[in-house]
DNA sequence: GTCTATGCAAAGAGTTTGCAGATGT
DNA sequence: ACATCTGCAAACTCTTTGCATAGAC
């Protein structure tokens, strides 16, 4: 609804989303673009994080521990938690899926469900190897 | 691991998770159990909270704004939140369902997938008819 | 008697917000 | 010119923690 001008804050803030797949909190994405913006302030990452959300163009991911992460991809998809290493890592069956699970969801609700969030817990590949390694 | 101790504001707080399905917060249980307990601390709460959640007699429900919600129902299901009203209510499919969704998540990780947890979001039947009347 | 739990208050983490000045259109 | 955005700092919400005392075993 508001106005919106460009700004080179919130453009560097875009494209450090879109470039990686680490899913960020908010704080690394203020240690990050720091280095273009030495002067960039906490509350304007919020800012900006918040804004690109509320525009579909970030999504926010909250987490049980620590702060939420966000992830510039904004095709639907899921992530994974692992609960060895912390990391967040993206997952992705087809659309068909994501759409089945609300449907099955709606057969089991008296109202109307629009969407969903899933997060998963588990073991990344790498802490697989890790443990794999150390109970040798 | 470590040696519990019975506490009457223990019992409380979980004879209160138990009776209701309101899926509180720790503020909300704290202004409950106070009514019993009228000296009892905000940090009492959380740490029973978190006891009753690290063995498995309640479920913390991270959500997205406001703070945690807490379930003392520990049999798998789901929460929606309507988006209207901001209440959480149960969403119960079969456990096959719930077991399907970490195979299929299974087959798109490079990785284990242990559980997963979702929050679907939607509106409730009350504000549906809220928003029906509304429109007439 | 010993160890845990409590109440209180202070601290902590993460996030939001008010304001004066800088910047985009 | 005007509205928005920024940096800074203070404030705010939710949660955890340190400590002396009360309570369970």
């Amino acid at each position: 609804m508001a106005n919106l001008k460009y700004s080179r804050q919130r453009a560097s803030i875009k494209e450090y989303l879109m470039s990686t797949h680490e899913h960020p909190t908010a704080d690394t994405v203020y240690l990050h673009v720091k280095e273009e913006f030495p002067h960039i302030s906490l509350g304007t990452v919020y800012r900006n994080l918040n804004l690109l959300a509320d525009m579909g163009e970030a999504v926010k991911i909250p987490t049980p521990n620590g702060g939420d992460r966000f992830d510039g991809s904004t095709h639907p998809h899921y992530h994974v938690v692992c609960t060895s290493c912390g990391n967040v890592m993206d997952l992705a069956p087809g659309d068909d899926y994501i759409r089945s699970i609300n449907e099955e969801a709606s057969r089991h609700f008296d109202g109307i469900i629009d969407s969903h969030k899933i997060l998963f817990y588990g073991t990344c590949a790498r802490c697989c190897q890790k443990k794999h390694s150390n109970e040798i």
